[in-house]
DNA sequence: ATGTCTACTGATAGTAGA
């Protein structure tokens, strides 16, 4: 079983690109974060038409998240209490055995503007909030944008982002937090000391450059863990495809030794 | 510093957010 997890930047605009991936990569279950689309304008006949159902928790313009899957979903978290005011950013759903969330974490602008303390405050609700409806010993997958740099080898910059917005203490220790709830990064787990980038700018030719981040996450807990046999950062498909514009995140996938039933 | 992209608006170019 194939899960992924991926930044859109705008689905309707990236719908036809989205397309493109999803058949060449055939994932089982995917998260899908900025999607900017209400919930009545969401495109829901073309993953129908693609064989997925889908749980959306959508808003006009900004954040709005969603579960694509090829099996069953039965419908278990949308947003994170308390934290109403900063979009729809939490939606999960369990699907063949497996609770798979995913978030749109913050991004906190700058170090200086509110929103950063509010970035911290929503990580250290999510820290609260994932134990109280998830057990550590259960199959899950919480996944997503996390606009945080764990560690100087997920940077460009390596140590010399330190300090800078996406790279500070506060943050790392606030991801750092989500990992002490027993959920492990799986690309991490898998490649121990690669340095790799799902994040580009869009300015300034990052991309090209290879001036990127490491922000998209799969994490799991340790029966999910145990049954990964790859974890790719799809990095072809921040590239252009057939004329059509790339997201600024790439696609970030797994695979699963796992049966569904 | 910023060479880009998306979606919004009493829109039709300019702005905000990332």
């Amino acid at each position: 079983m194939r899960i992924a997890t991926w930044n859109v930047n705008g689905l309707r605009a990236r719908l036809d690109y989205v397309r493109i991936w999803l058949e060449a990569r055939q994932p089982d279950i995917v998260g899908l974060q900025e999607l900017k689309v209400s919930e009545e304008e969401f495109p829901a006949s073309a993953f129908d038409d693609l064989g997925f159902e889908v749980v959306v928790y959508g808003q006009k313009a900004w954040n709005g998240v969603a579960v694509l899957t090829r099996h069953r979903a039965e419908p278990i978290l949308r947003g994170l209490p308390g934290q109403e005011d900063f979009g729809a950013r939490l939606v999960g759903a369990r699907i063949a055995g497996l609770t798979f969330a995913t978030a749109y974490c913050p991004n906190g602008k700058d170090l200086a503007h509110q929103d950063f303390a509010r970035k911290l405050a929503w990580y250290d609700d999510l820290a609260r909030f994932w134990p109280s409806r998830v057990a550590e010993e259960e199959p899950a997958v919480l996944c997503g944008d996390f606009n945080v740099v764990p560690s100087p080898i997920d940077s460009w910059r390596g140590a010399d982002g330190d300090g800078s917005i996406f790279h500070t203490r506060e943050e790392r220790t606030r991801f750092g937090a989500l990992l002490d709830l027993g959920l492990r990064d799986l690309y991490r787990e898998k490649h121990a000391d690669r340095q790799a980038y799902s994040w580009w700018d869009y300015r300034a030719g990052a991309f090209p450059r290879g001036r990127g981040l490491r922000i998209d996450f799969l994490l799991g807990t340790s029966t999910v863990v145990d049954r990964v046999t790859a974890v790719e950062i799809d990095r072809d498909f921040r590239k252009k495809k057939e004329g059509l514009t790339a997201s600024d995140h790439a696609p970030v996938y797994a695979d699963l030794d796992w049966e569904v039933s």
